[in-house]
RNA sequence: GCGUCCGUAGCUCAAUUGGAUAGAGCUUCUGACUUCGGAUCAGAAGGUUACAGGUUCAAGUCCUGUCGGGCGCACCA
């Protein structure tokens, strides 16, 4: 167990002891400042606020029952009542030693494992895939690697569009104008060319409209030809996808698209409309307000000129077919029946928010007490703009494809290592062009809070400063380099393990390894992956800081070998941190 | 109009969700052994956290108001 999660548990006895009724779930010790020690906790403030009582004087009785000196020095009681903990020289080097022998490497499995259902991507057929779903499939992969490393059991499901009104058009489009050699050479072009002429067709001409839905009707009734024509631009569009998720080593465990759920829709529709959820209205049927909450805070009121008028969730239109919040329904009670999971994450656009909350409540309405058994998160993020702070487009005005977005990302990293490393092979080069490139566009994805937008711009994701993934790849290559001129790795059977520190750098780069799990289970608990790109980048300067002050293979003896095991520990957490970003490294760059 | 998210250094962003003296990078300036990879490192400069109140031991973070911006407001997903 590592030290900080022993005093952890101390001090929650310690309290527990002092405070037989406290709720110690909530008393927690986090790593902090140097200046004040390695580890704190806040916790005595509130439970003393709390029960009116003087802060200090209850630390100081916690601290009398507390006993942590097999990992600690004398704990401080500082300002109004925070404890700071700081680790003896012993707990930290028996924590890199049972490290270097592969015993763990700073992180625990989870002691409660869930079942965790997590929907991401979710691009559409016959459209071509493009940078907003870099955000949905990078959070959403990362969030994945990292649950699934600290041992939650994880279902990942691409609930892929591929079905809905957009299909009246294409299934019109594809009888009426399609290029078969152009679908030959470029299926997805040739789609969205069918779309975009039906869809503006279809807004000038109302026969034309009449005439795409009558196709609609007749895919979702069944007919056999277009039910043919909608199962091949589906798998064309497979195609497209895998392609993607391929170089993006992207991974589910299911891709149930909408089409999944359509036997079930009309059961939805039929069992909300007897239990009295949802009513007709001006032709379509929707879930209304239940007047249980104030009007402010109700998803299903909206203020027109002031007064409050019902904002209904649509689970039938007045054509008769159903939209995707009675698909979402329908998805949540398969996804319940099937898996029996404790949470379901939705990573989708921010401008969805309001759709989740009508879908989270209305299923609450409609299935109360499998809804208590699941928590229901929808984890939002915001655009990607351009450097003029507008929604990112090409020069021409166009939606930048993922596909070409990652061929420049691998360009113009290969001009980059071409300049920087020209005795490499040209094989080489474009290898770790390949990784250097990918992996710069996906951390600079990941690395702003995932709540904000944020401005797309080449220079600074490829840049070897500053906090890009090209700086982490560059301190794990030189950690290599190391190895390669020591001509050895540390190896757990063959290495005596005596570990000494004394220079300042070193001391600071072990402490700050035995952070990595705290950091993965920050992430778990808020899904925010950016909480990991700061502590690799933070990781990275502390090894830099030690790279440059402290020589590896100049020195010897115990000293040489301690060092060697940082630089193994180091360089590790940098390839497993990355991995979990769903970043590759490279041994030489 | 209503709702919602946001406003932090010249620029681009952090701040583990209420903790101690708000941190990085870019830019500018000053330094570093013919380097275990200089694609690096060290130092300096840069802040009334949009504004005004409030809550408490403690506020960038919570509440109220103002100003400025993004997004969303039934039958697309």
């Amino acid at each position: 167990m590592l030290p900080i999660k022993q005093i952890e548990k101390q001090l929650q006895l310690a309290v527990q002891s002092v405070l037989p009724d406290a709720d110690v779930s909530s008393v927690l010790v986090r790593p902090c400042d140097p200046k004040f020690g390695d580890y704190q906790s806040n916790a005595l403030m509130s439970l003393a606020k709390a029960r009116k009582l003087n802060p200090r004087q209850l630390a100081t009785d916690v601290v009398a029952r507390l006993d942590v000196t097999n990992v600690c020095e004398k704990v401080d009681i500082a300002g109004a009542g925070f404890l700071n903990f700081r680790l003896k020289p012993e707990a930290l080097t028996q924590a890199l030693q049972s490290a270097a022998r592969g015993e763990h490497l700073f992180f625990d499995p989870a002691a409660s494992p869930r079942t965790i259902v997590i929907d991401f991507s979710s691009p559409n057929v016959a459209k071509p895939m493009h940078v907003g779903h870099i955000r949905s499939t990078g959070i959403g992969d990362s969030l994945q690697r990292v649950l699934r490393l600290l041992g939650h059991r994880v279902i990942s499901d691409n609930h892929i569009g591929d079905w809905g009104t957009q299909f009246g058009k294409l299934l019109l489009g594809w009888k009426q104008i399609l290029d078969r050699s152009a679908l030959d050479r470029d299926s997805i072009a040739e789609l969205e060319r069918l779309y975009k002429v039906i869809n503006t067709e279809c807004d000038a001409n109302p026969a034309r409209l009449e005439e795409a839905k009558q196709e609609l009707v007749k895919l979702q009734a069944g007919d056999a030809e277009n039910i043919a024509i909608w199962k091949e631009m589906i798998r064309v569009s497979q195609v497209q996808f895998d392609a993607i998720y391929g170089r993006l080593g992207v991974k589910f465990d299911q891709a149930l698209g909408e089409s999944f759920y359509n036997p079930w829709l009309g059961e939805v529709v039929a069992d909300l409309l007897k239990r009295g959820i949802a009513r007709e209205s001006e032709g379509a049927i929707g879930v209304f307000s239940d007047g249980s909450m104030p009007p402010k805070e109700d998803p299903f009121l909206v203020n027109r000129d002031g007064e409050w008028v019902a904002d209904p969730a649509l689970v039938r239109k007045s054509d008769g077919g159903f939209n995707y919040m009675t698909t979402d329904l329908a998805t949540i009670d398969y996804r319940l029946k099937t898996w029996s999971p404790q949470e379901i994450i939705y990573v989708v656009d921010d401008r969805q928010a309001p759709h989740f909350k009508k879908l989270f409540l209305t299923f609450a309405r409609w299935k109360p007490d499998a809804a208590k058994t699941v928590k229901l998160v929808h984890v939002g993020f915001g655009k990607i703009l351009g450097e003029d702070d507008k929604p990112f487009k090409t020069r021409s005005g166009d939606t930048v494809k993922l596909g070409e977005l990652l061929n420049e990302a691998e360009e113009r990293a290969l001009k980059i290592v071409s300049e920087k490393s020209p005795e490499l092979s040209e094989a080489q080069k474009k290898e770790i062009a390949r990784v250097i490139g990918l992996g710069a566009v996906k951390y600079a994805d990941l690395l702003p809070n995932r709540q904000s937008d944020y401005v797309f711009s080449w220079d600074k994701m490829l840049a070897l400063n500053g906090n890009t993934a090209p700086y982490l790849q560059y301190a794990y290559a030189r950690i290599q380099s190391i190895f390669r001129k020591a001509g050895e790795t540390p190896n757990a059977e063959h290495r005596t393990l005596n570990i000494e520190l004394k220079a300042p750098e070193e001391i600071a780069l072990a402490k700050y390894l035995l952070n990595f799990g705290l950091t993965l289970e920050a992430v778990a608990d808020e899904l925010r992956p950016n909480f990991l790109c700061n502590y690799l980048y933070e990781l990275a300067g502390k090894f830099t800081s030690f790279y440059e002050n402290c020589p590896v293979l100049k020195s010897e003896g115990l000293v040489r070998e301690s060092r060697l095991v940082l630089c193994d520990l180091t360089s590790k957490v940098l390839k497993r941190g990355l991995n979990v970003l769903g970043i590759e490294v490279v041994e030489q760059m």
